[in-house]
DNA sequence: GTCGCTGCAAAGTCTTTGCAGAGAG
DNA sequence: CTCTCTGCAAAGACTTTGCAGCGAC
C-alpha cells in the first residue's frame, strides 16, 4: 500500500536532512563534498544500523569511482555525531554501529543469533524512565534500552 | 546502622561466589590461581564498574607482589564472562566495563559529565519489556537499559 | 610429573592523525 | 586563490595470541 506515497515522504525527508546538513556545514565554515553527501545518503537509505566498515563497503559498491577512504567515513561519522545528526550504538559486540538520529526516538531489540536489530517505542517505558531519573536526582538527558532475544526467523531456523 | 551485618552478608556472598568460581574451574579442568582469585575479589570489592585497565591498576596497587599482567586480566574477564559470572557493559565510550553478574538484575543510569554509573530496577519497566518482546515475535533472553543524564553532584558543581 | 597458567612481547583489530595534493567556495 | 577535504599510510588505543618457564593438582 502506498508505495508512491512512501517514496515521496522519504524523498522529502531526505531533502530536509540534506539541507540541514548543508546549513550545519556552512555555519561552521566547512565544505559540502561529494563524499559527505554520499555518506549521509547511504545512512539514510540503509534500513540497517551500519558500522563504519559496512558503510565504507556500501559506498565503494555504489560509488566505486569516488574511491572513498575509510578515514573519511570515520571523520564524517564523527562530524555527524557531534552535530547530533547520527547516533552511535554500542551493544556488546566490538565496534559501534551508527543510525540517523533524525528519526524519531526508539529503542532496539537485538537478535542474539543473527545480530539483526529491530526498533520499537513504548510510551509506558518512556514515561517511567523520566520518573526514575527524577527519583535518583538525575537531570535526564537521554536514554536507551535494548532487549536481547531470538528473532522469529531464527526461532524458525532452529526448529528445522 | 548494621555495618557488622553488612560485612557478614558480604563475606557470605563472596564465599559463595568464590566457591561457584572454584566449581566452575574444576568442572572445566581449569586451575584455581592466585591471579584468578584476586581478579574475582577486586570485582567483588569494587562498587565501580571496572575497565580491564582500571582492574589491572587496582590489582597492581593492592597486590604489587603478584605482578599480574594485563593479558591475564583480559583472559580471566573473558572466562568469567563466558561463564556468565560477570557482565560486560559498553556504553558509548570506547572499551568495555565489567561488573559481577551474580548481583541481582538491574539497569544503569550514567552521568554524562563525570561518567559515574548508578544502578536501579523498576518492576513496571521489567514487565513491559517482556510484553514488547512477545509482541515483536522475539524470544526474550535479556535486556538492558541506560538512562543518561547529569547526576546530583555534577548539577551542584555546575551551579557554582 | 603433567598440563594449564602466567608474563612478556609481538601481532591483531579498530580508529585516529599527519601530510601533500585535490577540490569547494 | 584560499583553506578545508581527501586518500594514503603511519601511528594509536585496546585486545588477543604465541611462547617458554612457572605453578596448581
Amino acid at each position: 500500500m502506498g508505495s508512491h506515497t512512501d517514496f515521496t515522504e522519504r524523498t522529502i525527508a531526505y531533502n530536509k536532512l540534506l539541507s540541514d546538513f548543508k546549513h550545519l556545514l556552512k555555519e561552521n565554515g566547512l565544505k559540502f563534498t561529494i563524499q559527505r553527501e554520499v555518506i549521509l545518503e547511504m545512512l539514510y537509505r540503509s534500513d540497517e544500523h551500519l558500522t563504519p566498515e559496512s558503510l565504507h563497503h556500501l559506498i565503494q559498491e555504489k560509488h566505486p569511482d569516488l574511491n572513498t577512504g575509510i578515514a573519511t567515513v570515520y571523520r564524517t561519522l564523527s562530524l555527524l555525531e557531534d552535530s547530533e545528526m547520527v547516533t552511535s550504538l554500542s551493544f556488546g559486540a566490538q565496534g559501534k554501529k551508527y543510525e540517523l538520529g533524525a528519526k524519531d526516538h526508539h529503542d532496539h531489540i537485538i537478535c542474539t543469533q543473527c545480530g539483526a536489530i529491530s526498533e520499537f517505542v513504548d510510551d509506558e517505558i518512556e514515561s517511567r524512565q523520566k520518573k526514575i531519573a527524577e527519583e535518583l536526582g538525575f537531570l535526564m538527558q537521554e536514554h536507551s534500552m535494548q532487549i536481547y532475544g531470538i528473532c522469529q526467523s531464527c526461532q524458525t531456523k532452529m526448529k528445522k
